[in-house]
DNA sequence: GGCCGCATGTTAGCGCTCCTCACATGAGCT
DNA sequence: AGCTCATGTGAGGAGCGCTAACATGCGGCC
């Protein structure tokens, strides 16, 4: 009984009725706090107010309640990216700055979603909508470098999906290195965000996407 | 008794005598094999042939091991970007284009030890020679920067400590999303070096230093 | 309306891990 | 030779993942 909650905000019966996501939320929560590591099974059931071998009447195991924490976080992701990107209006520079910037703010702003998404280990394929959610948040980004590339003269465009990776590769490894809420890795002269615009304007740069050499054709 | 070695392959007395050592080469091969949480205290003890207790004599607990290999990981990271490197020679661009396979090379060929310093969740401040080695390491990517900025007018030099940033973001991207060897992520139309290598080439070029646009001096 | 099936929740418990404490051993110094 | 102390052992508490057997009551069926 030492279990229960100390004094339950929702009054409920033998069966709790809304569980599965009150466990993924608790285990949004724990991960935040302590890392994909921390996040414990049990403790999610403590919070939930419900025993401890409740859980796994919907979930497998562990590993299946994270799956399902970063396949919400790649449809959160995919969702943020897409209204940042908003079909690259009002011009594809623009909303390309501001895509970046919906990328770090993501990984800033939900460390949950985005440590069980890129740092838990989970397997890309460990449920069929993980793999699937992922390939539509990655598609926005891809999305945004044809918009891009097109903008260049036919002759000097690069694959698209390989301007995608650079994007993403550079987006994750800021977030990733440089990006947690100051949590304790390095400091720096300026801000992810910063740096994050930085070395996107040098890259566009580098393809002839620059400030000086692609004035929009209907400008 | 369970605990013990089949055949102890080195037979000792009471004492084991390099049980240190021996402790951080078994979490190394744990890592490597299931990564940084499938790691554990007890299993690394068996491994040794000793006791579940006895790694408490030389590790305070399972995180400073863990800290320990990531130290040691940095040092051997250190070291392989430092040959790379080669002070330059013969030139720095061709010695930054070794740098950046060297990088790859190591979060390839190393995953347990690329696993502890970059995965694992360890704060860099967990021991006093962590954060030294990390710092020597990133010293080497900025040296680099340096020397290639040097080749720029005056006028056009970024700041080599964001220069840096960048390289070490996009080497830590793609090694983290794209670099292990095959395991689970995505499958890529090219190899993770050459992606690297084409990101680099595209962000030199931003900066102007280019193979059409900034011929050796002394050429 | 009453009954029953089955999804959902509980209890008990196995095996494992991390870590601690009291005790054993023997290497190296005096 | 004798002592000391670093190093290793044994036993055990607390917590976790997971399973199996049992309890409950919601929802559909007659």
């Amino acid at each position: 009984m030492s279990w229960k909650r100390a004094r339950p905000e929702t009054p409920r019966g033998y069966h709790h009725g809304n569980l599965k996501e009150e466990l993924v939320k608790a285990a949004l929560g724990l991960i935040g706090e302590k890392g994909p590591n921390g996040f414990t099974f049990a403790e999610a059931a403590r919070m939930a107010g419900v025993s401890p071998a409740a859980p796994y009447r919907h979930f497998r195991d562990r590993d299946e309640l994270l799956a399902d924490v970063a396949a919400r976080g790649f449809e959160a992701f995919e969702a943020a990216l897409s209204r940042a990107w908003d079909q690259g209006r009002p011009d594809p520079e623009t909303a390309f700055h501001r895509l970046g910037r919906a990328y770090l703010a993501f990984a800033h702003d939900e460390p949950a979603y985005y440590s069980a998404m890129f740092e838990a280990g989970v397997p890309l394929d460990a449920s069929p909508g993980l793999r699937a959610a992922a390939d539509r948040a990655f598609a926005t980004l891809r999305q945004a470098a044809e918009a891009l590339i097109a903008r260049l003269p036919a002759n000097r465009r690069p694959p698209a999906l390989m301007m995608a990776l650079h994007v993403w590769a550079m987006s994750h490894g800021i977030a990733a290195l440089f990006g947690r809420a100051d949590g304790g890795r390095r400091p720096l002269p300026m801000s992810a965000a910063e740096l994050l615009e930085a070395g996107m304007l040098i890259y566009l740069q580098g393809l002839g996407i620059g400030p000086e050499s692609a004035p929009p054709p209907a400008g």
